[in-house]
DNA sequence: CCTTTTTTTGTATTCATTACAATTTTGTAT
DNA sequence: ATACAAAATTGTAATGAATACAAAAAAAGG
């Protein structure tokens, strides 16, 4: 099943420019959770005019209508996931790869009193990868 | 009970200079998980002398120390947390106020082949105060 | 005192993100 | 096709939190 991303843009009325649908193709078929830079440097060679500037409006076009989320686990990158769904993230201090992790929805919080748009959970630490590494 | 921050900044190995203390005890006595700037904006007053980068410096060196824990919700703004117990963040969109929420430990995340250093869970909403202001 | 080490301070710098205005592209009607 | 309006893109300037750096002040140990 391959997502189409002129239909779905198209769907949240948002006029699917090829910016726009390579920046959401790219935020699909990659599960490294990029910086807007990450993506500016990935789709740069392909759309020689691109902007920042665009990366930059067009992911918070993008959030704002839920077709991505942003992942904030450092205060200075703001990475960005094309999987909305609630799951966790796990970023290695070693290689500073993010990574999925899935979070089972038994788990409730108490939150009775309040209205929750949002839940975010991740972890710190080193990854398998690394941890194998270190012998 | 209350906590002696010069005991506990000597008993690990941290001079306890007058701006430390102060600004560990700022942290210990509010919950209002204040940024650097805020700190400063409380502390100046009563310690003209004050400078940011001593405020930077000192929260760099409590959390290397894990005398203190940063929250980052916002990728613009770097919280701190005098409690540096395992425990979740509620972030107020209405308010934008940063409550503390108890985290039943029952919540084993599968992670069995990482090393785990540090787990952050925070939710993003409208707080029970800002719900029944909106009738 | 004097000397060395540590801490604090003010300023300069960095760098991710946002603001803004000009240019280009797209959509629609003539 | 042509003309015009609306929307998207672009480059540059501005913002602002955090850091780097070096000088000044304070503390430690004789
Ligand atoms: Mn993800
Ligand atoms: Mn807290
Ligand atoms: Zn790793
Ligand atoms: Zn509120």
């Amino acid at each position: 099943m391959t997502r189409n991303a002129e239909k779905e843009l198209r769907a949240k009325d948002i006029r699917p420019s090829y910016q726009r649908k390579r920046i959401l193709e790219y935020l699909w078929e990659t599960k490294s959770h990029p910086t807007a830079d990450d993506i500016y440097q990935k789709l740069h060679p392909e759309i020689p005019t691109l902007s920042r500037t665009t990366v930059y409006n067009t992911l918070r076009l993008f959030e704002k209508h839920n077709i991505i989320q942003s992942v904030v686990i450092e205060s200075n990158e703001m990475r960005f996931d094309g999987d909305v769904s609630t799951h966790g993230h796990f970023k290695c201090l070693d290689c500073q790869k993010v990574l999925d992790i899935p979070v089972k929805d038994k788990f409730k919080f108490d939150l009775k009193d309040s209205i929750v748009m949002e839940t975010h959970i991740y972890f710190r630490g080193i990854c398998p990868a690394c941890r194998k590494e270190r012998i």
